[in-house]
DNA sequence: CAAAAACTCAGTCTCGAGACGGAGAAAAAA
DNA sequence: TTTTTTCTCCGTCTCGAGACTGAGTTTTTG
């Protein structure tokens, strides 16, 4: 997607320069049409998936990215990252705004490690855009509301509580997470029911569920597959 | 004004009467600025979720109703099921283009099953979708390749075997999904254990599961929400 | 190698889950 | 309106779930 250069090659110095990188036509659009009637902000590109974002953002060296997590080709994260490590070896710098539709699990956090910069929902008013992207100029960060309990919650609270699972329970939980009675575990593991009953407590104390219900959804959500 | 049909010519006069519904300024905003660009199409309105979108096209009697899926207040189903209602009790006529972000399961089925006219992903391109617009007042719909092979699928098949559980038990799988004892359930609910009991006794047998951990899962990958 | 952790299984006990039948009240459909 | 479906709740019963204690075997780790 080439979009017209910055008119004049040399900008007046002043103009925040954004790209944007969305697999959505309609939100690269809109973005544009609001963005552009600001005066202070030019957006000198577009990308409609990661990979993109990444060759453009080499080209025009932009002041700030907009970012969309979820694309086909190369997702935001992984561009971000990308990007992030290319202009730091070429001794540049770069703000990246996340702005996504959802608030993904695992995703946020990955994104704020990945140094991200500010993250915003696609429910943010044009305004709010606006404003991170201001305020990601004089280095503040725009967190959205919404999705700061959840990251603040993820990021203070250690590394998936999981983590302390032993084979056996992770094995567990993963059938747990596909509805399976202690029974069918038994079975599929070739082990007692007995045994399945032991992992399986051991499990749900470990990461403080009541039952086998909480934990099935708990192992969909952490999308548990070992 | 009322459009009674695309008989052959392009009608100059009589521009096809838009209403975007979307809970995203800026996809509003984009979708705005590109389809305000076309002579035969005239945005009427916009609103910002499926209540809004029902009163306002009530209000503004559009022709076509481009309608984002995922809303807060109501979301795109229920929005398109009442508004299609309304429409018969006052014998008229709307098509709904159905614009979301991602094929998400079920709700892919709901949307045709409550009378959606097309189907489109919001990673088409703005012509593709003032092409749907100009089909739909031709009665012709429109399904993004990529959900006609999933919605063909489903439609054929097994047709959504929760369709035939009643509201209650709806509300129960979805508080299922979510991990909830019936202890919790009937908390949330207001009513007795025992309600919660019967309830969850007919909702499994109708699903043909076995325990509330299978039906949880159930929930959860068919998405159940309402 | 020795210690620690993990895996295996037993027995016992309590409690929630789920099946089944019945039944009145409320809501929806005809 | 009447009829049918849905929602509500009762009692009873059985069985799986899960907690707890203990203990032998295997694997991991220092």
């Amino acid at each position: 997607m080439k979009i017209t250069k910055c008119n004049g090659g040399k900008s007046v110095s002043e103009k925040i320069r954004i790209l944007i990188v969305d697999d959505h036509e309609m939100v690269r659009m809109g973005l544009r049409a609001y963005l552009e009637t600001e005066k202070d902000i030019d957006v000198v590109g577009e990308a409609c998936n990661g990979r993109e974002g990444m060759s453009e953002s080499l080209r025009l060296f932009p002041d700030v990215i907009l970012m969309d997590l979820v694309m086909d080709v190369m997702d935001g994260i992984a561009a971000s990252k990308e990007i992030i490590k290319e202009f730091k070896e070429r001794k540049k710098e770069v703000k990246i705004i996340i702005l996504t539709s959802f608030i993904e699990e695992e995703k946020t956090v990955c994104a704020i490690e990945a140094g991200s910069f500010s993250f915003l929902l696609k429910t943010s008013s044009a305004d709010e855009i606006v404003t991170a992207i201001r305020k990601a100029m004089k280095n503040e960060s725009v967190i959205d509301s919404k999705a700061t309990n959840y990251i603040l919650n993820k990021i203070n609270k250690p590394q998936a509580k999981h983590s302390s699972l032993t084979k056996r329970e992770i094995k567990v939980l993963k059938l747990l997470g596909e509805g399976k009675s202690n029974k069918e575990i038994s079975t599929e593991l070739f082990i007692g029911i007995k045994t399945v009953k032991k992992h399986l407590s051991n499990m749900l104390s470990k990461l403080e569920l009541e039952d086998r219900t909480k934990a099935s959804v708990y192992a969909n959500k952490n999308k548990i597959l070992r």
